[in-house]
DNA sequence: AACTAAAATTGATAATTATCAGTTTCAGAT
DNA sequence: ATCTGAAACTGATAATTATCAATTTTAGTT
């Protein structure tokens, strides 16, 4: 195999709201010339559950999937994140195993930067570790109101939310001024991250195809009334 | 109202694992003096979800509620802190107001440190950063199991495994070697904490005691049986 | 373009969980 | 010690969600 060329991280998504925003121009070379930068093809694991992680994986482009195995083996997705995102965080300062598999969604470039190396970066500038403390309580706060869905709504309201959280994440504006969510998802995915069976996913999707909520052209789903999704999905928050 | 004793943090709970650990003895000092110390009884507020944040809380002692309003006034139950915990770490990074409300469960001793202070602590010393950083991940590891909990599990897995986090939060062994929950829950608490309504939760209590897995006094949950329990848990982490 | 396996869908039914209504027990206040 | 409102409990029933068994559609491959 041909080295890659390299790719300096001034261009990366990475960098634009991430971790290493705040440091100088030549603290970035140095990163740089530190980083490992891979392909994956879709369905590809950059880690999997139970493993020893060994460094911190930055996202350039692509989507990956985080999924938890039940112990009867079927996998439900925590969460998914995308170019421009940071996986591996928690391994950095916990010796823990990973506790979920990362599997990449469409074929995508991840640059790998090795734990001793970031360490050693964020010991040198400070405003990296603030910036990682900033990562994460934000993390946190979705992760909390995630779980107080499941605490307090039923499968109606979580698949709209579900589907709002999409189009803030992957939403873009279509030429007609409608929201497209552009990722991909199974309906067995979107099962999953909701905590219910496919076919009962399958029904709410009919419902609100049928209420002229949603719209569906192959996979993709396109937003027509937010208002109603929002006041279906019972936020609060 | 008299001015109460100057505490130092030397023998407070939080120090033990928490963030300020690595501080020297005059730097320790110096938090020490720049705290506020307060009681509250049961049932007060720290904050109040919605609010302003301002600083950070550092629990000495006692357990407080952090609950989330649903929509039409319920609350639930989204975590509970001890003594040794901190809370509003997330606040002194976002200017986002207070997502939860924090209620204290029974007299507390709650330390309150300034906003501006604490940034200015962490700058001087970055293992303090560190700490911080350690501490989120930890949780955000407990937050991403319970999350899966929710998307994996059924109501009787879920309060079994409620039963044995709350053994590892709260337990204590008795004379007798078996354990003992430390921590006085309502039927009503319980059953927010893993999104059943109360009499559903009352009917898998009563199970899970006829099964001779749990035993009650009071208020007070005793394990006899763990085994069983983690086997009904299902746990997969 | 035909083939094929996976994914999506539908219907019927079962299991789980919620809701409502009532009774009993408990714990704090007088 | 008694009172009283809250919490705990029980039963009956309704609503929600899961499961199973098909069938249809879709997307990728030859």
């Amino acid at each position: 195999m041909k080295n890659k060329p390299h790719l300096s991280c001034e261009n990366c998504a990475s960098l634009a709201e991430g971790i290493f925003c705040n440091l100088s121009s030549p603290e970035l070379d140095e990163v740089s010339h530190h980083k490992i930068n891979n392909t994956y093809k879709k369905g590809q694991t950059l880690f999997v559950q139970g493993n020893h992680p060994f460094g911190l994986y930055c996202i350039s482009k692509g989507n990956i999937k985080l999924t938890k195995a039940a112990p009867d083996g079927k996998e439900t997705i925590v969460r998914i994140v995308k170019g421009g995102d940071f996986l591996g965080l928690r391994s950095l300062f916990s010796d823990d195993n990973h506790s979920v598999t990362a599997t990449v969604m469409e074929d995508s470039e991840v640059c790998f930067i090795d734990k001793k190396f970031i360490l050693k970066a964020i010991e040198k500038n400070p405003s990296t570790a603030l910036n990682i403390i900033n990562k994460l309580t934000r993390d946190m706060g979705h992760a909390d109101n995630k779980l107080s869905s499941f605490q307090q709504k039923n499968v109606r309201e979580r698949l709209a939310e579900l589907i709002l959280f999409l189009k803030s994440s992957h939403g873009v504006k279509d030429s007609s001024g409608r929201w497209k969510i552009e990722l991909k998802l199974t309906r067995d995915e979107m099962a999953t991250m909701i905590g219910t069976a496919n076919e009962t996913l399958i029904r709410f999707m009919s419902e609100f195809k049928e209420a002229g909520i949603i719209e569906q052209e192959g996979k993709t789903i396109f937003i027509s009334d937010e208002k109603v999704l929002i006041d279906w999905a019972n936020i609060n928050y």
